[in-house]
RNA sequence: GGGCACGUAGCUCAGCGGGAGAGCACUACCUUGACAUGGUAGGGGUCACAGGUUCGAUCCCUGUCGUGCCCA
């Protein structure tokens, strides 16, 4: 039975246990052992997050995906898990530490560190596979992976061995985006640009050989900068060649003011002589650009700052070297300070002895880290990378070749630009939690890379006995005894960027390097469904690894979505307070109705705007559906084994029939193209006003009527188009269409593993024999779908469209001029139709009753004309007339149809305007012109109704 | 500065070369036996602006104005 109230609560974790324990969602499943596989990879959430409405989006539109071509046969792999998100899980364990006043991450030590992170991993890493389930995602959650895995962890090594033995991972020492707070080296991507208000510095930098003054503008030259504090690290001045007002001084010398370094002024076409003064400072070891500029004149890098972005000068040789006597003074005095504090010093310092000129506000961008948020410092350190200009080049080509296909099309432009531009990936990270890089070092610095210790560690012994750094002995015995090579063999601190363990997700999950049948079968996969956001993160990287390692892209094809945002448009976040959060609307609305909201704003290329008022539309749509089913239930509609919908007999069972199968395919279509808005409204739609509004409206009288052939009939229709309704909407609404499957279906199947309506002749041989083998085992295994006649959703039948149409054109003509004369619902009218056609005279015995219901009539009745004094309708060119003598004001009356002639007139004229248009003649398509024609003589018809109406209203008078 | 979108009903958005659509909101009426988380009906738009292409433009092209995002 059927609750008498829909309750999402209700219903939602008893499917999740039904799904759970009839393996519903597990890859491999043995009936679908010839099925072809369907692979989706999940973007795996950082292990420290919880759902937030982004992630509900992603899942929802992949899980429309995976539960539809589970529908459709295939062997479907949802792949989930979560990444080990180095910088995030090590924050949240440090604060953790720091809250219950245990030792910090230094006291503790690295691997009693990691034990911990380990630890907390396991009491509260499940966070968001947990939440994920609540909102219904259909992953094979058996198959879970952490990117920390052991398998994960081999593909790591694997990978970084073998890219380092091909010389695509080296070792650098580079700029990098430096966190002076976390301390470690970050990524391109991690680098968020913020615009800031500052100011620019104009500073007078004396020209060698001349005596300072800053009277004198010919004693100095002045750079414009944003960073003054660096300038202790300038080791040129740039202006651009062409500069008129400086070309004299290139070649010349500047002093360096406070500091007395000689620096040289030199040409570039960087200077922009339209910035600032025109002339820049060069500070090779603080900023990229100067990096570049520093090479191309071959310039010193001298390092100011130590790795907290304090200055520190003293014992600093690259800062030392070449300065005058008493600079030293200088270095202690500054040494030690802060960054910020030193910029304020310093150009207080600089303004005292005349080298400030002016200060100018300017807005600017300033790279912050998106974990710490702190202003990142570019910094010289060595580091590894992974030669990404490379592997790009086979990405690109993948996607140029249409081998992966982006939905929408336009990001390929985004792909493109990016990877053709695409910069060393600076791959490790000095943090503790991650993948410790595989890389050791001999006592001079040489690195040996190797997949496990013992290799390294043999080939590290062979070289130095072989150079005579050891004796064979000496060797032997440090390879047998880890305490005796401590200190001479050394392993790399430093740990790989997460994003370099996500990018082989969708093989290493698969079991890759072991050569597993689940490679063999499942990769490539065959779609990515992620945000726009991290295309460069994710897919770009994940082409990258997945062609070089793989020689096949990871996936055909990307569908990109966008944000969600809130009511009026603003991105959601905690600092805005405009943050819903997903599982607090399920808790109120259901998942089903977050899930429905979401699709139905999932237009391709727009930004959804949600707000609780969505969901509960959504919820709504859902009371609707449950008592819809309820209704079903009450009038006993079951659908008999083997019921073919396509041989009904009565017009009504058959005008269903074609309805429900223009929507499969609309449903269908749309889901192919990625299009969950177009796909979610069409079966909205068809729920609502096609199935609640008229069938089963139209539906009532036989099914309240007597027993026979003709109930019968009905109610098996009912079911059936309730059932195929249930299997449309299954993939956006998972949980209330399995519990009202399960309670008005066959007993013993899943909705979930049912059968998508398709044409019979689309099954493949091959699934046939399959089929016949799930037959059999139909009535040994419960969770086995019996086998449901399939239904052709190119059905049609145009006749029945025509006659139900015209019952619906009738009622609603009736209920609107009704509802326009202020007539009492409770006060039944008579209705006459006038000149009917044989067709109507044949279609009323039938819809008689029906009509009288709907439209609140107290009899139906022909006549040759219309009864004088009546309210006259024209429906698909018949008249109909509501009799209303002294109900019915006929002034109002004349003015509605005066109304009616004036838009007669409109369509007419419209059309002549194009019919007498010689040249729309000529040009336009001949079923255009037809089309015209034809409306215009309906147009004509209809007026001369009308004309026909009014005149008659005369003589009433 | 470069790139990508987008300006359609009060709001959120579909549509896209031949008669302006949906949901929500709004108004009126309805405790009709699936459903008031409902039903019926209704009001509301020179489809941002200006040119061009075309027999015909909300739709294609160009420009202007406005908005958002990404990259410098």
């Amino acid at each position: 039975m059927i609750e008498k109230t829909y309750q999402p609560a209700d219903i939602e974790g008893r499917m999740s246990l039904l799904w759970e324990d009839a393996r519903a969602f597990q890859a491999g499943r043995p009936d679908r052992r010839h099925a072809t596989p369907f692979t989706i990879v999940i973007p795996p959430p950082n292990v420290t997050g919880s759902l937030h409405m982004g992630h509900a989006l992603n899942n929802t539109l992949q899980d429309i995906l995976c539960r539809f071509e589970r529908m459709r046969g295939r062997d479907v792999l949802w792949q989930p898990g979560t990444d080990h998100a180095g910088i995030a899980t090590q924050m949240v364990v440090e604060r953790q530490l720091m809250e219950r006043q245990l030792p910090g991450r230094r006291d503790m030590g690295r691997k009693k560190f990691v034990e911990r992170v380990w630890q907390w991993k396991e009491e509260s890493g499940g966070t968001i596979i947990n939440q994920l389930k609540r909102l219904g995602a259909s992953c094979d959650w058996t198959r879970e992976r952490f990117t920390m895995d052991d398998g994960l962890s081999r593909a790591v090594v694997k990978v970084f061995v073998e890219l380092h033995r091909a010389g695509l991972i080296y070792k650098d020492k580079r700029l990098v985006n430096w966190d002076p707070k976390l301390l470690t080296a970050v990524s391109d991507l991690e680098v968020l640009q913020l615009e800031v208000k500052g100011s620019l510095w104009y500073l007078r930098y004396p020209l060698e050989g001349k005596v300072f003054s800053p009277d004198d503008p010919t004693s100095f030259i002045v750079v414009a900068t944003t960073r003054p504090e660096t300038m202790l690290g300038d080791t040129a001045v740039a202006v651009h060649p062409d500069d008129e007002r400086y070309r004299h001084l290139i070649g010349k010398y500047v002093i360096l003011p406070l500091v007395g370094r000689k620096i040289p002024i030199v040409g570039d076409d960087y200077s922009d002589p339209e910035k600032g003064s025109g002339a820049v400072k060069v500070t090779p070891a603080h900023d990229f650009n100067d990096f570049e500029i520093g090479k191309r004149h071959g310039l010193r890098q001298i390092n100011i700052f130590d790795e907290e972005a304090r200055l520190a000068l003293v014992g600093n040789e690259d800062y030392l070297r070449d300065l005058p006597e008493g600079a030293s003074h200088f270095a202690e005095e500054f040494n030690g300070i802060d960054r910020f504090t030193a910029r304020k010093q310093l150009v207080a310092r600089l303004e005292d002895f005349g080298f400030l000129q002016r200060i100018e506000p300017n807005t600017h961008t300033v790279p912050h880290g998106d974990r710490s948020n702190a202003i990142l410092e570019p910094y010289l350190t060595d580091q590894w990378f992974v030669d990404a200009k490379t592997l790009a080049s086979p990405a690109i080509e993948a996607v140029r070749q249409g081998r992966t296909v982006f939905v929408p099309k336009n990001w390929e432009k985004t792909y493109f630009e990016w990877m053709e531009n695409i910069q060393p990936w600076c791959i490790s990270r000095q943090l503790w939690w991650g993948h410790q890089i595989p890389a050791w070092y001999g006592p001079d610095g040489k690195v040996f890379v190797a997949e496990t210790e013992e290799e390294a560690v043999s080939h590290a012994l062979g070289y130095y006995v072989e150079q005579e750094v050891i004796t064979a002995e000496q060797g032997r015995e440090m390879a047998l005894d880890r305490n005796k090579r401590e200190g001479f063999i050394t392993r790399d601190e430093d740990v790989l960027d997460t994003w370099f363990s996500s990018a082989l997700w969708p093989f290493s999950t698969l079991g890759w390097p072991n050569d597993t049948a689940e490679v063999k079968r499942y990769y490539p996969t065959d779609v990515l469904v992620t945000g726009f956001d991290i295309i460069f993160f994710w897919v770009a990287r994940m082409m990258m690894m997945g062609l070089h390692f793989m020689k096949e892209a990871p996936f055909s094809t990307v569908y990109i979505h966008r944000l969600v945002r809130d009511e009026k448009g603003a991105k959601m976040s905690k600092s805005k307070g405009n943050v819903i959060d997903p599982l607090g609307v399920i808790d109120e609305y259901g998942a089903d109705a977050l899930r429905f909201a979401l699709a139905r704003g999932a237009a391709q290329g727009h930004d959804i705007k949600l707000s609780s008022q969505h969901v509960e539309t959504n919820r709504n749509f859902a009371t609707k559906l449950w008592n819809a089913c309820r209704f079903a239930e009450m009038n006993n509609c079951v659908q008999p084994d083997g019921f073919d919908p396509t041989k009904a007999k009565d017009t009504l069972n058959r005008w269903i029939a074609h309805e429900t199968a223009r929507a499969v395919r609309e449903v269908t279509e749309a889901i192919e193209a990625y299009r969950f808005n177009d796909a979610s409204n069409a079966i909205y739609r068809f729920v609502w006003n096609v199935y609640c509004d008229w069938y089963l409206e139209l539906a009532k009288p036989v099914l309240t009527g007597e027993e026979g052939p003709a109930k019968d009939e009905i109610r098996a229709m009912v079911a059936w188009a309730r059932d195929e309704i249930l299997k449309l909407l299954h993939p956006f609404m998972p949980f209330i269409t399995e519990a009202l499957w399960e309670t008005t279906a066959r007993r013993g199947t899943l909705l979930a593993l049912s059968s998508w309506p398709r044409k019979a002749d689309v099954i493949t041989p091959e699934q046939a024999a399959q089929l016949a083998v799930l037959s059999a085992s139909a009535a040994t295994d419960p969770l086995v779908p019996p086998i449901l006649l399939s239904f052709d959703p190119d059905f049609t039948d145009h006749a029945a469209e025509a006659e139900i149409g015209w019952v619906v054109d009738l009622v609603t003509a009736v209920r609107s001029v009704r509802a326009e004369m202020n007539i009492p619902p409770a006060t039944l009218t008579p209705l006459v139709l006038s000149g009917a056609s044989a067709e109507t005279k044949a279609r009323l015995p039938r819809w008689g009753e029906v009509i009288k219901r709907l439209a609140r009539l107290s009899d139906i009745s022909f006549a040759d004309t219309p009864p004088d004094g009546a309210v006259q309708l024209v429906v698909r060119g018949e008249v109909a007339s509501l009799p209303l003598k002294g109900v019915i004001d006929p002034a109002a009356e004349r003015l509605r149809l005066d109304k009616e002639i004036a838009k007669a007139d409109a369509d007419i004229k419209r059309a002549d305007a194009k019919l007498s248009n010689e040249k729309f003649v000529a040009n336009a398509a001949d079923d255009v012109v037809e089309e015209e024609r034809e409306k215009r003589e309906a147009a004509v018809a209809r007026k001369e109704k009308i004309l026909e109406a009014l005149e008659r209203l005369q003589h009433v008078g």
